[in-house]
RNA sequence: CUCUCGGUAGCUCAGCUGGUAGAGCAAUUGACUCUUAAUCAAUGGGUCACAGGUUCGAAUCCUGUCCGGGAGACCA
């Protein structure tokens, strides 16, 4: 027996060797063939069609019970939703053994067990619809007490919302709470409709290194590893841009991956140290043709998702209906600053940064500070779809430079709800200007950028074989579901985001070892325990009378089988 | 890393200026053959996150630690 156990666990576990005596198997093996979910009853069943329902099978989880003597009603649970279940005594108990009833459903059974049932459909003097039960079986325990939400005129009472508990135990999460579920299922729709929009055009879905032996494609650090054969450092990926553009070298015309990535970086809100992006690269295109693209995609996502363009996300209602807005960073930094910085020095951009109070140092450059200028003033109040076009060269050195803007490269990044969405250029396809950008980045390295980019010479080699012009693009999976299911942290659309580590049950005080060897019987060493004695000191500083009287008090109160003590033994413990 | 709020029964939460812990749901026992936040009666259930300190006495006050939320910093 264990101590450790609340009382429910241990009645639920006393349950469980109740049913075994019984002859029920709580865990039984044989397959459970169901002919309907939930969900098909509550919107096929009607008075018409009845007749269609006179023998439905349905499995799933008790998650509430309202046992009225020899009739109970009980809410079953399946991956669709719940169904009512009325369930009468003499219904599943049709000789006089009444066992099934009385004791392994009202006494054995719990919340959050799970049962198959048969029986046919009907609807209650309360209007709703139900299945009245002929047979009841058990197909798995449950051990653990589940959190009861309960809900009236859509008003929820007790909801399990701890935000630590849910996260650590989503699988409880996902029971409890249905709209959870439901921000998983869209999140795969939102992938699978992207997929197939991709593929539909003919591009190749790939899959490339995660471990890769340079990191590149993006500014940040990223998590170190090492493989023991090849004795050698590998990084987990921060993106995947370069190995897909080697893709398109080798000659296919358009390649994507949803990819994990990984960045060793802080963690809120917007921030899993994996996180999921979508690229995508297409020959003989640039970042205008790929703008349309996006506008396309997305605008098909949200209408999957949906039924319209339309999206309620906190406060505001984001319409993704084609075309979306289109302003230069310098555009958008002027219609919200008033300011134009598009002629000016690194000197004078850096005072404008102290005029809005924007912290500067001095291994920003040029394109740094303008990115700074735009994040700090213009960015969060971009909530309608917007692309903003044509950074600085600086700050993006995979990128192609502009076609006639000098100092700016052919980029764009969809802003939504004040958040980057997505990320594309005309990528570069110049070897000896990327070789270029490259040493820049190196520079910038100097100077204190720890998250500048690393040259990696193969690419380079690759890029000289020759690399057709190509759009590139790179979408947040997480951020764009967070938009389109309204969540307000990523952890809400990651089934398990990282945490630290649970705390181990504190195994404070002596060991058994150390209480068996002053005497003490190894069956009671947790009843000891469980009475405050955690060190042998504890022993000699307690009054052995007192102690045989709560150690016989919990022996009785947990009905345990261990033979009583006389009080010269625990004086014995206790040295006296 | 900084600031801030929090951690009390399986869940959701009370617990004031220190006096050894309470409610609802859940559980147990009983009643109840159309209930639905079922109802009625009785009962049990706690390492008050952890470790120190102050005190005659700490869930409560102080210090430190752990875990989590939020906001920053960082991260385009």
């Amino acid at each position: 027996m264990n101590l450790e156990l609340s009382e429910q666990e241990q009645i639920r576990r006393n349950s469980l060797t109740e049913l075994n005596a019984l002859g029920i198997n709580p865990y039984p093996a044989e397959s459970f063939p169901v002919n309907v979910t939930a969900q098909a009853i509550l919107t096929d069943y009607n008075s018409e069609n009845h007749h269609a329902f006179q023998d439905v099978t349905i499995a799933g989880r008790i998650m509430t019970r309202r046992i009225m003597g020899a009739a109970s009603f009980v809410d079953l649970q399946d991956s669709t939703g719940r169904i009512q279940l009325y369930i009468k005594r003499d219904e599943i108990c049709e000789g006089e053994d009444k066992t099934l009833y009385n004791t392994a459903f009202k006494r054995l059974m719990d919340i959050g067990d799970i049962i198959g049932v048969s029986g046919y459909v009907f609807i209650t003097q309360m209007g709703e619809i139900s299945i009245h039960v002929k047979s009841l079986k058990l197909l798995s325990k449950s051990l653990r007490v589940l959190p009861v939400v309960k809900e009236k005129d859509e008003q929820v009472f007790d909801a399990f919302s701890d935000p630590e508990v849910r996260y650590r135990q989503r699988y409880v999460d996902l029971i409890v709470n249905p709209e959870v579920r439901e921000v998983f299922v869209k999140r795969t729709r939102l992938v699978n409709t992207m997929r197939n929009f991709l593929s539909s055009k003919g591009y190749l879905e790939v899959e490339t290194p995660i471990l890769q032996p340079l990191y590149g494609g993006a500014a940040a650090r990223p998590f170190k590893t090492h493989h023991n054969s090849l004795d050698m450092t590998l990084y987990m990926r921060i993106a995947n841009e370069l190995y897909l553009k080697r893709l398109i070298v080798g000659g296919y015309d358009g390649v994507f991956e949803f990819s994990k990535d990984f960045r060793n970086e802080g963690m809120d809100r917007f921030h899993n140290p994996e996180f999921t992006q979508m690229e995508l690269y297409v020959a003989y295109k640039d970042y205008e043709w790929m703008m349309d693209a996006v506008e396309e995609m997305v605008e098909r996502i949200a209408i999957d998702l949906h039924g319209t363009t339309k999206v309620q996300v906190g406060d505001n209602e984001i319409d993704f209906k084609r075309p979306w807005k289109r302003f230069t960073m310098f555009e958008a930094v002027q219609h919200f600053t008033g300011v134009d910085i598009s002629e000016m020095t690194e000197d004078e951009l850096r005072a404008t940064c102290k005029k809005f109070n924007i912290e500067t140092n001095e291994s920003m450059g040029k394109g740094k500070l303008i990115d700074e200028l735009f994040g700090e003033t213009a960015e969060a109040k971009l909530i309608q779809p917007t692309f903003i076009t044509d950074y600085p060269v600086e700050m993006s050195p995979l990128a192609k430079k502009h076609r006639s803007k000098p100092g700016l490269v052919e980029r764009f990044e969809a802003i939504c709800n004040g958040k980057e969405l997505c990320n594309a250029f005309s990528e570069l396809n110049d070897p000896i200007d990327q070789r270029a950008r490259f040493e820049e980045q190196l520079e910038l390295g100097k100077r204190g950028d720890d998250e500048s980019m690393v040259l990696d010479e193969d690419f380079l080699r690759s890029l000289e074989y020759g690399m057709p012009p190509t759009a590139g693009l790179g979408i947040g999976i997480d951020r764009l579901t967070m938009i389109m299911t309204n969540q307000q942290s990523i952890q809400d659309v990651l089934f398990f985001p990282q945490m630290r580590p649970e705390k181990a049950s504190v195994v404070t005080g002596a060991t058994d070892e150390e209480f068996v060897a002053l005497g003490i019987p190894s069956e009671w060493v947790p009843v000891l325990r469980k009475a405050g004695i955690k060190l042998p000191s504890d022993l000699a500083e307690s009054n052995p009378n007192k102690l045989l009287h709560e150690l016989s008090g919990l022996r009785k109160k947990l009905k345990l089988e261990i033979p009583s003590l006389r009080l010269e033994e625990v004086s014995a413990w206790c040295g006296k």
